[in-house]
DNA sequence: AAAGTACGCAACCGCCGTATA
DNA sequence: TTATACGGCGGTTGCGTACTT
């Protein structure tokens, strides 16, 4: 699919679809400069585009380890069960799924899986009785009780799924320290103080730190294969 | 065949965090 | 400490294509 290009006032500074004549500069000026200083090539080279402009231009469309094509199913379910656990956070689901990139993804989502979801969604409401509370050394109080702590900071991640949404969770709470394990991911092993916070929101949503997460991810190299494995 | 509508996706925009002067 | 530039991210737009009427 191809935009009609067309110029931008501003500073002539071209925007829309770009020419192959255009990638192929940016592609050149990577190769002999590699990665970065993107507001620099618009004075370095003939293109008329943003810093931005060639930045996203490189790393959803040139970079040479890009995957194309559609996504396989295990993909498919990867993205569904990291967006359950990271909600909106498309570069770091993409950076579970090499050779995908964030707004690929994103688009993904939002034309396809979304809908998908809800059209399950309202096939099957049984996930309730899929909430399995283990070895519980204190009585949880009703998440949907619950009221987001007062630790809690605007970079905490809020997982996007309700309590009643989400899938086979053991929940595991003890004293003196707490653990989680969520969608089999094992977080007992982190220090408690990355732990910003466990509880659930008054909307009744899990509370996590993009610090934790973080973090995690990039410890557990085998998350994907554990998450395809568990489906 | 033509017009209208829905869909997919590349690209842009605005905001935020960080680095530097 | 403040101002500015830049990079990164998620949300949104708008164009081309596919599908429907």
């Amino acid at each position: 699919m191809v935009k009609t290009p067309c110029t931008s006032s501003m500073e002539g500074r071209k925007k829309g679809a770009w020419t192959a004549e255009e990638d192929q500069i940016l592609k050149d000026h990577v190769r002999n400069h590699g990665e970065g200083k993107w507001n620099t090539i618009s004075r370095k080279t003939d293109l008329k585009r943003s810093g931005k402009s060639c930045r996203l231009r490189w790393l959803n469309y040139l970079r040479p380890d890009i995957k194309r094509g559609n996504f396989s199913e295990d993909e498919e379910d990867l993205i569904i069960r990291l967006h359950k656990l990271l909600g909106n956070r498309w570069c770091l689901i993409a950076g579970r799924l090499p050779g995908r990139t964030d707004n690929e993804i994103k688009n993904y989502w939002n034309t396809t899986l979304r809908k998908k979801l809800a059209e399950e969604e309202n096939y099957s409401k049984q996930s309730k009785e899929n909430i399995i509370l283990i070895n519980s050394t204190e009585t949880i109080p009703s998440c949907s009780k619950e009221t987001k702590p007062a630790t809690t900071t605007n970079n905490d991640l809020q997982i996007d799924a309700s309590w009643d949404s989400v899938e086979n969770v053991n929940y595991k709470q003890q004293i003196g320290s707490t653990s989680v394990f969520l969608q089999g991911i094992d977080f007992t092993d982190y220090e408690e103080d990355k732990f910003l916070t466990v509880a659930s929101s008054s909307d009744q949503t899990p509370l996590f730190s993009d610090k934790l997460l973080g973090s995690w991810l990039a410890d557990q190299d085998n998350l994907s294969f554990e998450l395809v494995q568990d489906s």
